[in-house]
DNA sequence: AATTGACAATATGGGCATAATTTGTCTATT
DNA sequence: AATAGACAAATTATGCCCATATTGTCAATT
């Protein structure tokens, strides 16, 4: 559907996208801020540095932009979480820090007090995105803690990976509403990561 | 100050107390529904059986009453944790269940849309006490954890029972935001327990 | 100790007109 | 491809009035 014009740059991303992609990440942090309701066009307009019609001739209007938001934010999140899974060469610990850095961690303290409309709108619009989202985020966690067997250290206690995966992003939720930084977020979930991991420290 | 009648029963409990429970109960169910700002002292006293100048009997206004029922609620809901922390002839994980059940799965699914106003009426009205109950919770914990033993267990991955403690209540927090049920809460919670005492188990 | 009925003072919610903002779409211009 | 200016339509915020609900406190009664 996208018109793919021939100014592909050296990385092989097309320019036309790069720009896009600033859009989105500058309309990230205002309905971040304000929610979906309390903001404007204008305001998006604003922080990406462009003007309103430049909006309009990227985006049709506020219900598109809002989609593109959150497709951009929790797709990139996901390949960004994967990709730290799949980081070679590192422990558990630092891939799982990495992944819930990227899928939560990394958006703590940047949501306002107008922003508890968010979810609902996501809902509105993009139906069980979000949702059907995170259930893949949860499987690649849950892999990647199988594939560093973590299985074979928690079957006598009778749990999957699976559950230790669930059980993480519980406690990365948790966190979300009790932590008021990033870094105190960060701190505590290292904690986490480390009871998780606890059976795999040979001692 | 509180006038002590002669009209102690068997159990060593005023018959008033026990009704002055009651009312508090009656309350707090009213309270979680619909909030602070939305409940009204009549449909307090109809939750109650009684009328409502029966509760300005014992209650001297709104505030009063709100302010005895967060008192009684999060008063009792600490006693009947440590008391299920300290049950003679349970295994470490049984006891946390329970803990965990009087501090927040009682609670879960009993909470309605307009009761996003309690925190805030709460610290309005009672200043850092949930605060200071939910860390006399926590070193209750914290203690418990390092009787059963899982001090020695955690020692090499670095982790304190403190730590365990807290990362327990921050699970509990996100179970509790995604929970529709308090069964579901309680089962995933359960998973959370294993994972936690997963070092006692001897394989 | 608790109930009923009643009361004034206050708080709250609905409706409505108006002002202000925002949206989406034009043009003309660089 | 982007901007500025302008525009009608739609949405949202504001102030006001009025009806209703709620509060807190009476006195009379069981």
């Amino acid at each position: 559907m996208s018109t793919a014009k021939k100014s592909a740059v050296s990385e092989g991303v097309p320019a036309e996208d790069s720009r896009r992609a600033q859009l989105l990440e500058s309309a990230l942090g205002v309905f971040a801020r304000f929610g979906y309701r309390k903001t404007s066009m204008d305001e998006v307009a604003r922080a990406a540095n462009v003007s309103r019609q430049g909006l309009y001739l990227h985006f049709a209007n506020k219900e598109d932009l809002f989609r593109a938001t959150v497709r951009h934010t929790i797709g990139s999140s996901l390949a960004d979480a994967k990709r730290a899974l799949a980081v070679e060469g590192a422990v558990l610990a630092e891939r799982l820090r990495g992944a819930f850095h990227a899928w939560v961690g990394r958006y703590v303290g940047r949501f306002g007090a107008d922003a508890s409309d968010l979810m609902q709108a996501a809902e509105g619009l993009l139906g069980t995105l979000v949702f059907d989202q995170e259930k893949l985020f949860v499987d690649a966690v849950a892999a990647t803690l199988r594939e560093a067997g973590l299985a074979a250290a928690y079957k006598p206690a009778g749990v999957t990976p699976r559950q230790l995966a669930e059980n993480l992003c519980a406690t990365a939720r948790g966190l979300k509403h009790s932590c008021d930084t990033q870094e105190e977020f960060e701190e505590a979930f290292a904690v986490a990561i480390r009871i998780t991991c606890a059976p795999l420290v040979q001692d």
